[in-house]
DNA sequence: CTATAATCGGGACCATCGTCCCGGATGGAG
DNA sequence: CTCCATCCGGGACGATGGTCCCGATTATAG
C-alpha cells in the first residue's frame, strides 16, 4: 500500500549526504546554528542544491546531526535510572548534558532555547533527552534530593546559564564550578 | 579651540529625539535587540532617516536607551555597598539586576552577552554596571559570603541562566526560585 | 517676512541567508 | 557499451534588516 518500492540511493548520493553529515556537525558544533547552510556545504566540498536536497530545510539537517548523539544520551539517562539513586541520577545526567553542550555550540543554543526546538528533533528520532531529564528530576524531587517547588522550566533555565557562553573555555574547571553552584543550589536544605 | 559654537538644536529636533528615545525603549523592553530600526521609527512616528540621524547605528540608540537607567542602577549598587554587609550587598544587587532585565529583554539579552556588548554603552556613559556587580562579588567573597574560587565570568553565566527565556513569565515566583537556587548555591559552603 | 540652514520622510542600496531551480554530468541496470 | 533516471553544482530568487541619501519641508535668525 506504500505504493514506493523506494529504489536504493545511487552511491555518490551516499557519499554525498555523508559528507554534509559530517561537515555539518563539526560546524554546527564549533560555530553553533548561526553558521551559513552555504558555508556548510563550502566545508563539505559540495554545491548548496546537494545540502538542499538532502536535508530540505537547515532544521532537518541539525535534527539529523543531533539524531545519533540524543540516542546514547537518552540510553545514558536510562542507565543512570537503573544504576543509581535518584539524586545522583538527576545530578549526574544534568551534568553529562552540559559537558555534552560545551562541546558542540549548536546544541547548547538548542538546549538554552535559542534557535531550534529540540523537542522536534527529538520527536523525529524518537528518543526524547527533554523528557528523560524531567522524568529524572521528578524522581530526585519525590525521592527528597532536589527542593520542592522546582519545575523543569527552571531547570532548563538554569541549564542555560551554564552553557553561556560567559563559562570562559579557557578556564579548566570553570564549568564544573558552575555547575556545582547549580546542583548544590538545587538540593534539598 | 573647540571652533564649534554647537548651535542649539531646534525644537522639532529635540522633539523628535525623544519620541525616538522612548519608543525604542519600550521596543526593546518587549521585543529584545532584533526589533528592526524601521518597526521603532514607525512606532515613535518619525521616518527612518530620523532614527539614523539622531543615533548613527542601532547600537548606539540601544546605549542612549540604556543610559539613564545604567546610572540609577549605579547607584544603587554603591547605595548598598555601604549600607549592607557585604554578603547581602552582593546578593540584592544580584538579585536586582535579574529584576530588572526581567522587564527589559533587550537589557536582559545584553547581559547574557548575547547582541551588543553593554561594556561599549557603559563605557560611554561611565556608569559601569559590571564594575560594580564585580566589586561586590570581590567583597562579599573577601567577607567569606560567596565560596571562593568563582569568578566574576561565572556570575555573568548564572546571571544568564536566572534570565533565559525558558523562565515562566506567567508563573509568579519563578524568577524568585530560579534566583534562590543560584544565589544558595554561590553561598560558602 | 524672508532667506537659509537644519531637519524630515521614506525609499534606495547593500549585505546576508534560506530555499529552489535547471542545465549538465554520471552511476549503474540491461 | 548505452541510455536514462538520478544526482550535482552553484547561481537565482525572495525576504529581512541596517545604513545612507536626496528632494521636500520647516524652524528661526535678522
Amino acid at each position: 500500500m506504500t505504493g514506493k518500492p523506494a529504489r536504493a540511493p545511487r552511491a555518490d548520493a551516499r557519499r554525498n549526504r555523508a559528507l554534509v553529515l559530517r561537515a555539518a556537525a563539526e560546524a554546527f558544533a564549533t560555530e553553533g546554528l548561526s553558521v551559513p547552510v552555504h558555508e556548510i556545504a563550502r566545508r563539505a566540498g559540495v554545491g548548496t542544491g546537494t545540502v538542499g536536497r538532502h536535508f530540505p530545510t537547515k532544521e532537518s539537517l541539525f535534527a539529523a546531526v543531533l539524531l545519533d548523539r540524543m540516542a546514547v544520551l537518552t540510553a545514558r539517562a536510562d542507565a543512570l535510572a537503573t544504576t543509581e539513586e535518584p539524586g545522583a541520577a538527576f545530578f549526574a545526567f544534568f551534568a553529562e548534558l552540559i559537558h555534552e553542550g560545551t562541546d558542540h555550540r549548536g546544541l547548547a543554543e538548542s538546549l538554552a532555547g535559542a534557535g531550534f526546538d529540540i523537542e522536534s528533533a527529538a520527536v523525529e528520532a524518537g528518543s526524547d533527552v527533554s523528557g528523560r531529564l524531567h522524568a529524572l528530576l521528578k524522581a530526585a524531587q519525590d525521592a527528597g534530593a532536589v527542593r520542592d517547588g522546582i519545575t523543569f522550566a527552571d531547570v532548563k533555565a538554569l541549564m542555560s546559564g551554564c552553557l553561556a557562553r560567559e563559562v570562559d573555555p579557557t578556564d579548566t574547571g570553570a564549568r564544573d564550578r558552575v555547575i556545582a553552584v547549580v546542583c548544590d543550589g538545587l538540593r534539598a536544605t
